[in-house]
DNA sequence: GTAGTAAGTCAACAGGTGATGACAACCCGG
DNA sequence: CCGGGTTGTCATCACCTGTTGACTTACTAC
């Protein structure tokens, strides 16, 4: 479906942003090898050749939604907060409402694409530098790499199990013993072995 | 790389094998949509033409490779064995070594395309069949589908995580020990809430 | 030995992909 | 009013994909 627009004003900044934005929802929806450049552009109002234009090329366009500065903010307040509240945070953000613009949807566009060939490499760099390393970083005791490493496997799992089949609860009061049992899992992924 | 073989003897039985072998060898390494006909072929030492010719299309194949009867039975075996021993079963495919041919491949073809939009589906249909149901088949009290998915989350973030990273541990007193942690992990996944 | 069928080969197609460069429209400073 | 740089448009390229049909080769039954 595409929307018809007023002519765009000629803002290439405002331009920028729109394709951006709309490759966002892409990749959070499908994988890098799946999207494509003249979806996007449609979904921004936009002539395809723009996208190579403002972005190089599709491969770069990639690494500037990974490289987004709000995502990189979300991922970096849940992992380098105050690590006795993590289990919250992360329980928090794994049972809350899937169509709110939310940190789950920065981990879908990473996790769409880390079957592919191109994209593999960028994503796998993001996870660990925002990700994996602070978590290490912020534990105590022996094995935190190891540690930090079952941590995230286990959200990983959750965000593609919610993605595979939705909500893993509707009823408010289920969802609060899954809420706090996965903050159990988190916990018990994190303790010293 | 092109091995150079003698003339392939006209066996249509053996050629329909040895394109699967080589479909599945790709598909477990790569996504559907990067994984192509040609590179299938070349694997299998065959014209391309033949994999059309004989699978129909790129789909039926995968379909082919997703409901081969060794991969059903192992998967099968895995979840609908004695429930008691679910969590050795688990830990133990999950910690044992990476390059064999074993189970966790069959996972990797299944997580490699769930991004993809033609083979979703599929996987799905496959995911839900033959692990989540009979695992929340063999459970009891409340909830057991939900308590099923849970494991499904918590196997599928320790392959991904596998894929990505290579193996948690290498030493086999550290592995020991992961793998008990993993048997917490699924006997936790599994307890009622 | 020869017809008929099965198995394998080859070239090509139609459609889609990312990317490019020439062109047109616009805005703004002079 | 007018030139120059910016912004957007269009047609098109080169490449790659899955798939097909016509062709050749080999095997088997009679």
């Amino acid at each position: 479906m595409v929307a018809i627009y007023p002519p765009r004003p000629r803002n290439a900044e405002a331009t920028k942003a729109a394709i951006l934005a709309a490759a966002r929802g892409r990749f959070a929806r499908a994988s890098y090898d799946t999207v494509g450049i003249r979806e996007i552009a449609s979904d921004a109002g936009v002539d395809p050749a723009l996208v190579s234009r403002y972005f190089g090329s599709k491969e770069d366009l990639f690494a500037a939604v990974l490289n987004r500065p709000e995502k990189i903010e979300r991922i970096g307040d849940l992992f380098t907060g105050d690590i006795a509240t993590l289990s919250t945070r992360i329980a928090d953000m794994i049972v809350e409402e899937p169509d709110d613009e939310n940190t789950v949807e920065d981990f879908l566009i990473m996790l769409n694409s880390i079957a592919s060939a191109t994209a593999a490499d960028m994503v796998r760099a993001v996870i660990f530098e925002r990700c994996d390393r602070p978590v290490a970083a912020a534990l105590t005791g022996p094995h935190t790499e190891l540690r930090a490493r079952m941590l995230g496997a286990l959200i990983v799992g959750h965000i593609m199990n919610r993605t595979m089949w939705g909500d893993l609860a509707k009823d408010p009061d289920l969802r609060t013993r899954v809420r706090q049992r996965i903050m159990e899992q988190v916990e018990l992924s994190l303790a010293e072995l």
